[in-house]
DNA sequence: GGGCTCTCTAAGCAACCGCTCACCTTCGGG
DNA sequence: CCCGAAGGTGAGCGGTTGCTTAGAGAGCCC
């Protein structure tokens, strides 16, 4: 966000606020061995030496294989938030506004795939706590795009029976772009962003 | 499919065809967990005591812990395939062909949530081979709701300026309800049925 | 009733897991 | 030049995992 270049899907410098460089370097290595294979199914053993180092070095920076997770999923769930807050705050109308939230969410579910999907499928392995915190991250999620539904609905440009209802299909779509979004596939993040875009509007009945 | 009697979102017997009986028991016991816990989280102890059998008892009905998973696989990604072309191969115009498919295929998902996310979110721990099988599997369950789709657009009744990204979208969207489906939630799988059907029909762009 | 099959169990093996500990290296400050 | 803090390593501990083995009961045909 504060680094002057910026791919399609995030930052060029994703995990720049964890340090110091050892940290980072295993973080980077949990992210990419999580969305590999699973929490569950990634050693400890695996992360260091993705990250050039001994098993026991882990254990320097980080308390338990657990704490990377809530790390993880803490920072992941925070910048996910705040690219659609930034959309939602913006000014113009709720049809301009849902489309550009839209737009930079699945942008950034596409893009940074890997995070997003340790992020959204990962949730059961973290303890009670953490869980806790994190679910109050997506409600405020859930929040964000059902305002901008209601205030289009309120200024009449959309038609949507059942708001809640359509709140959650329209971020359930927009996040399980993680689980099935390929590098190697057709379609660069910034495409599926356009066309989701245009395909909620669709589902709200906003006029084009 | 075969029984009588059938709830909201799937069959009374859903596991009929495995024998014999404790192979049964051992199955729906792994699904439950596989389901709680995930895959590589589930001890095969766990299995077999939600079964009320000694850890060894699993391997005289299954030769690995995999196994199971691919059973459990294979079985409920046919059911789902089944569900899904037995609506689109019914009679009536793509519009009510697509609104039947979407709709039982939702229902499906939301009543059978438990098979359905072991289905749809332990591809990576099977082998390839039989991940390989599954993923043939899929592609079916993609060419059918992309048929009624093109059929709808050259029957006129469908504006989709892009096929394929929206058939991707519409199935991703019915997947995605086993990730959030709550049985103690405010809605039946009936209800969040309908409210994809009309959903589905807003984003092709059928006149209702 | 003796043998045969099928089903299940108690006990345990080898491998691997998360994590710890004693020790080594590097390096800036006095 | 010594020192202490910070970052790293090799070896390994206790516990758990998937799976195996030896053998016990229950039924069933002859």
């Amino acid at each position: 966000m504060s680094t002057a270049e910026e791919t399609a899907g995030g930052e060029a410098q994703p995990w720049g606020e964890v340090t110091p460089d050892a940290a980072r370097r295993l973080l980077v290595a949990a992210v990419e061995a999580f969305a590999e294979r699973g929490y569950h199914a990634t050693t400890t053993r695996d992360i260091a030496s993705r990250a050039g180092m001994s098993p026991a070095a882990l254990y320097i920076h980080y308390k338990t294989k657990e704490e990377l997770l809530q790390r993880i999923s803490r920072i992941g769930h925070e910048k996910a938030l705040k690219v659609l807050r930034t959309a939602a705050e913006a000014e113009g109308s709720p049809t301009e506004r849902l489309a550009e939230a839209v737009r930079s969410f699945v942008r950034w579910h596409a893009g940074q795939h890997t995070v997003a999907r340790v992020v959204q499928y990962e949730l059961d392995a973290l303890g009670p706590d953490a869980r806790a915190e994190i679910v109050a991250l997506r409600r405020r999620n859930d929040a964000t795009v059902r305002e901008i539904i209601e205030d289009g609905v309120a200024a009449g440009e959309f038609d949507v029976p059942d708001v809640k209802g359509t709140t959650l299909a329209v971020l359930s779509l927009c996040i399980d772009v993680a689980r099935w979004f390929n590098v190697n596939g057709p379609r660069t993040p910034d495409e599926v962003g356009a066309l989701y875009a245009d395909l909620v509007l669709r589902m709200v009945g906003a006029q084009k």
